[in-house]
DNA sequence: CCGGCTATGTAATATCATCACATGAGCTAC
DNA sequence: GTAGCTCATGTGATGATATTACATAGCCGG
């Protein structure tokens, strides 16, 4: 395990700073669901974070977590696992990551724990930017998830 | 273009062949399914295919659709495409890929024309296999999916 | 015939996501 | 200061995707 409260912190503060620098509005809705999906540390649903801002009275309406969803994905708080249609904070501490090319997320994701591990991203092609080359295609957006056993699931079983 | 009646006469044939010779039942309604699929050649959602099916007298409610699609992905006649929660024929020849991890498939979607390009396996470890490894994260089922624009869509912009 | 297996039919419901429109808070030009 | 602008929020309704639960029907081996 790891220092989890200063690992909020620290992720908070990083938030704030880039927030600052880049006049960015890190509202208290908006705020509060990076902190829930900090907390956390694995995939939650858009409904799951909806339950607790409700029982926070920070809004009560799908609309409200989807916007502060929609915004933290956007500048790169957080990312979608489309595999199981939910979302983490990001843990990569780069900061600069709207538009370019350099964070390339991959996802590792327990099915027991349903812990999520985000690697860091790899220069250079891999197998899909090979394939769309000689395809011609242009990759805008790329997914890159595994479902299967954490270490730590697996030594429990 | 490729010869297309004879593209889904082919892969119809296969798909015969297959479930003659391991005991499966391509009943009317999964046969149907997989025919729709292969006919449009591109990612369909699920209430998509249902429409049709519907249209033909071959079942009206979600579950006719799913069970099928269910059918079709385990034994690997047909893909999932996460990012689009949709459904693609599968255009690989790779005749008996269930349970062994040589038939990676990886996905390029076009978002213009919604074309899904499924690229050939390539053998050895990419990256998220690389990541898993070093994690010792045990991989079960991985999703690679990239959204851009294929060639034909870029030449026409 | 019976029991077990597989597939289908059908209604209801669960889960995930968006739309449309109204309101409010802060900012700037004038 | 206030009109007009932008950004964010509040709220109700709806749309899109997927599953549960239970009943029915065909087939086949004993």
């Amino acid at each position: 395990m790891h220092d989890h409260a200063a690992c909020i912190a620290r992720a908070m503060a990083r938030a704030d700073a880039r927030c600052g620098a880049e006049g960015l509005q890190l509202t208290p809705a908006r705020r509060r669901v990076l902190e829930i999906l900090l907390e956390e540390h694995r995939a939650l649903g858009a409904y799951d974070i909806l339950d607790r801002l409700r029982a926070e009275g920070l809004g009560s309406q799908p609309p409200i977590v989807y916007r502060a969803l929609d915004f933290l994905m956007k500048h790169g708080f957080v990312h979608r696992i489309e595999t199981l249609n939910a979302f983490v904070a990001c843990t990569e501490p780069t900061p600069g990551d709207r538009g370019d090319i350099a964070h390339m997320p991959a996802f590792l994701i327990c099915r027991t724990c349903r812990h999520v591990i985000e690697t860091v991203a790899e220069r250079g092609p891999g197998k899909l930017e090979t394939a769309a080359d000689s395809a011609g295609f242009a990759i805008e957006h790329a997914v890159r998830e595994a479902e299967g056993l954490c270490a730590a699931c697996r030594a429990a079983a």
